[in-house]
DNA sequence: CATATGGCCGGATTTTATGCGGATTTATGT
DNA sequence: ACATAAATCCGCATAAAATCCGGCCATATG
């Protein structure tokens, strides 16, 4: 399956995770390898969709979004277009980190990140109770951020 | 709350965190500002703990994590040291990418990305459930990443 | 009003990225 | 086995970016 990737590029996508910034100089004596090869490898692995980007890992208790909070939403299955019409209001929510459907006792499960719980509360009735179609939600707050890695795992 | 930054300090914020390798030349230029001024933001940013660091997004497709699963953990209220050995256990096994502590109907939910279902049975069996004091589980697998940005809400 | 402070700019210097040619290895087909 | 093609590597040269430094301007401060 992964196997068009070998030991080094596996090395490469280990460092790039945790420091995407990374200079390319500095990373090519991580993995010993010469600066030109080692950035051949970087393009080929982007271009080949291992790589999708970068990103900075920001800080969401000094932003404004220090509550985080998991929503289960259930759903009337009566027709597609409430489905639809779910996916796409949640996908313009800036507070939604993340929205995924799922197999089990409910249908989708909602992560988002929110200033307090009165925002919470705006962003509950504001938008998720205010979807059509929407039966039943249960909110989780978060009360302590065991692990919050984000890193796949790549094994050597 | 937040006002010690500026308009300018969240639009570099937003640039970096949808592109953390932009170049700062170019962060410059878009936020109207000298590479070297712009350059001074960053850094204080960064020491004043709003950039947390920078990390490439990997594709999990390719990478064998295909399957992303949740996973709610009852845990028995006996003692603080069960509490403490599932923290453990969950901080150091690669395919959990997020653990939470939450209020709510069960004690823990665990984000867990594995290769397949015998994947995660493998994981289940011999990680979750081979905890002591863990006295119920319950098991949401994904069946389609409706938004998946994990970038925080930064406003205007 | 004089001075200090902070933020910005432009130019000089160091560091890094990137393109290119050639050598070596690996894969492929006959 | 042999020849050819493709991939990968390296070192060097050049282009580009990061970083340092001095000076300018605005705002605050005594």
């Amino acid at each position: 399956m992964n196997l068009d990737i070998d030991r080094i590029d596996r090395k490469i996508l280990r460092e790039l995770q945790d420091d995407g910034r990374i200079a390319n100089v500095d990373l090519a004596k991580r993995i010993g390898l010469s600066p030109t090869a080692c950035l051949e490898r970087v393009k080929r692995l982007t271009r080949d969709g291992y790589i999708l980007g970068y990103g900075a890992r920001l800080n969401p208790e000094k932003l404004s979004a220090g509550l985080l909070v998991f929503v289960e939403v259930l759903l009337d299955r009566t027709t597609p277009e409430v489905f639809e019409r779910f996916k796409l209001a949640v996908t313009d929510r800036p507070e939604v980190q993340e929205c995924h459907l799922v197999a089990g006792g409910f249908d989708y499960l909602v992560k988002a990140r929110v200033r307090d719980m009165k925002a919470y509360r705006d962003f509950l009735a504001g938008t998720l109770l205010s979807l059509p179609g929407v039966r039943e939600t249960h909110t989780y707050a978060v009360m302590e951020e065991v692990k919050e890695s984000g890193t796949i795992h790549i094994p050597p």
